[in-house]
DNA sequence: CTGTTAGCGCCTTCAC
DNA sequence: GTGAAGGCGCTAACAG
């Protein structure tokens, strides 16, 4: 593999006027500049990355870490995340850790070692005070003061939720949400829906707790177990809602006649996945956006506010009437 | 940030010597050691992975471009990648092509200025011969001489779909595949059909076309547009299979007592939000177990096997009687 | 066993 | 406008 001293040698000039002409800095007479393009491009040459990186101190990689690629929240929020960093020339590292913190905790280190340019970190583990050595943003969760997030307007909506269910006629209304470890805007969720039970002097049929991807239905049946009375539910998640969905087709409690529901996240659509849910649905790709803007800022050095609000709104499908 | 050459100093020795210690390479003496790793740990010494890179003209980073990590199939395969790279010692670079042939091209250009070590390219298109100074390693695609691939015994279970939805009464059955511009072992599916067909003197009622992913339920309903008739099918996907599913509830057609599925892929299930569908499961894990075992192999030189074939299973859901 | 040195490939001063 | 040289942090080869 060609390198620059190569092009320098076959164009009969030195290394650093090669590496101007290449690299675009610097000032090169225009003769000598297609000599070497022409060498360049004669012998292949692709500069050397790594070399450049070394030089650099940076690696134009920024590493994505995540519980696990299957949830579709998740993974379009990765997806977004690629697509933007791609644009601004990041590459994207991408980590599951399988919702393990040990795991998280050795891929931190790994990734710090590997030297990426900055991590978006998602978690549902509370770490402590994170390394501040290199810049990090999150989504919905509160890693620390030196770490940005962006997040939906989840009480907000989650309100519009409740306030659905109720004219839609809901009388009994329950919320079934996932519950982290670290502090999450997520919790919105729920808090706005303890809020809209005791303005209605409503009973709080809530079942919150902390559960791997996969244990969904699970959660939903003991959920129904705690409250069958239930006639209409507005879940944390939609996969929640799907997995509530298809609990009450079960046990016979057919959707929306005896039970309505509302989902979160707005995700589900594109797999052709029914029914389509009612459900809040998130600005994905601005989310991801706006967290790719907040760790370039962070990146280049500028200061960036430490909450980002992206507003979502509700769609109705066909789990409410 | 401390560099080798701090922990030498601050250790009172060379840095040769605190390399040796640090990497474990080299003959050190116990005492030098434990005196070396003290300074290191006291100025929070982390090896500079780039220098490293450069130094070994590696990087650990292996990339794999997908379509779209959308797509339940392509997301579970870099999963298990990423999990696989990860156990030995191995960085995954993600890139979605969003199915697209020109993005295709400029990510594999970037892809080898980034001085990846290999790539797991998975395309529909026809890139013609690979630059080949760098591993690649396929999933179903014939990519090239000199890239291997992994792919499932998709004929024999093709035939084992066919058989199934005959013993269970179908008689007149179809198939709905897509299709791709690479040479792809998928077709072995719709080939399969073919033959069935032929051999039990039935009429071919096959749909392959080329499409995005998210254009299933169009796809569906354009092939039962064609043959109404149909009452058992074949689906080269899952997704096409939910699709299937979906689209005949529209039509007031019931499955599986009107219409029986069978599909290919067996990635629905973690999702549930589907009917348990029918259909031909692929060994995902081991796929991805073998590719990386396959790149690992081409990186470091060896030979390998032009073509892996990992064993499908067939199983039962609600889509058949 | 240990210290010194020469690069890996590139970029960036610094003289000319 | 151009060439030579130094150095990014690390490892490996070579003396001692």
């Amino acid at each position: 593999m060609a390198t620059i001293k190569d092009v320098a040698k076959a164009a009969g000039v030195g290394v650093g006027t090669a590496s101007r002409a290449l690299s675009g800095n610097g000032s090169i007479s225009q003769e000598t500049k297609v000599r070497i393009e022409d060498a360049a491009k004669r012998l292949g040459y692709a500069p050397n990355q790594i070399a450049r990186n070394l030089k650099k101190q940076s690696t134009g990689c920024v590493a994505i870490i995540i519980p696990t690629i299957f949830h579709p929240f998740f993974a379009k929020m990765a997806l977004y995340c690629e697509q933007e960093l791609y644009n601004v020339g990041y590459r994207m590292i991408v980590v599951n850790s399988q919702d393990d913190i040990e795991k998280e905790k050795s891929m931190l280190k790994m990734i710090h070692q590997q030297r990426v340019d900055g991590i978006i970190f998602i978690t549902h583990y509370d770490h402590g005070e994170l390394d501040s050595s290199l810049p990090i943003v999150s989504v919905d969760r509160h890693l620390g003061a030196s770490c940005p997030y962006v997040t939906s307007n989840n009480y907000e909506m989650s309100l519009k939720a409740i306030d659905l269910l109720w004219e839609k006629g809901a009388r009994n209304i329950g919320c079934v949400c996932g519950e982290t470890t670290v502090e999450s805007e997520t919790r919105q969720r729920y808090l706005a829906y303890i809020d809209a039970m005791e303005k209605r002097n409503c009973p709080v049929m809530l079942l919150k707790k902390q559960f791997k991807h996969g244990q969904e239905m699970s959660v939903i049946s003991e959920y129904f177990s705690m409250y069958p009375q239930t006639d209409g539910l507005f879940t944390g998640s939609d996969m929640l809602a799907s997995a509530a969905y298809h609990v009450a087709n079960q046990r016979g409690i057919s959707v929306p006649s005896q039970l309505q529901i509302v989902g979160y996240d707005g995700i589900l659509d594109a797999w052709e996945s029914h029914p389509r849910l009612t459900t809040i649905r998130q600005n994905i790709p601005l989310m991801a956006k706006q967290v790719v803007e907040l760790l370039c800022k962070r990146m280049s050095g500028q200061a960036v506010p430490p909450r980002v609000e992206v507003r979502a709104d509700i769609v109705e499908g066909e789990t409410t009437k």
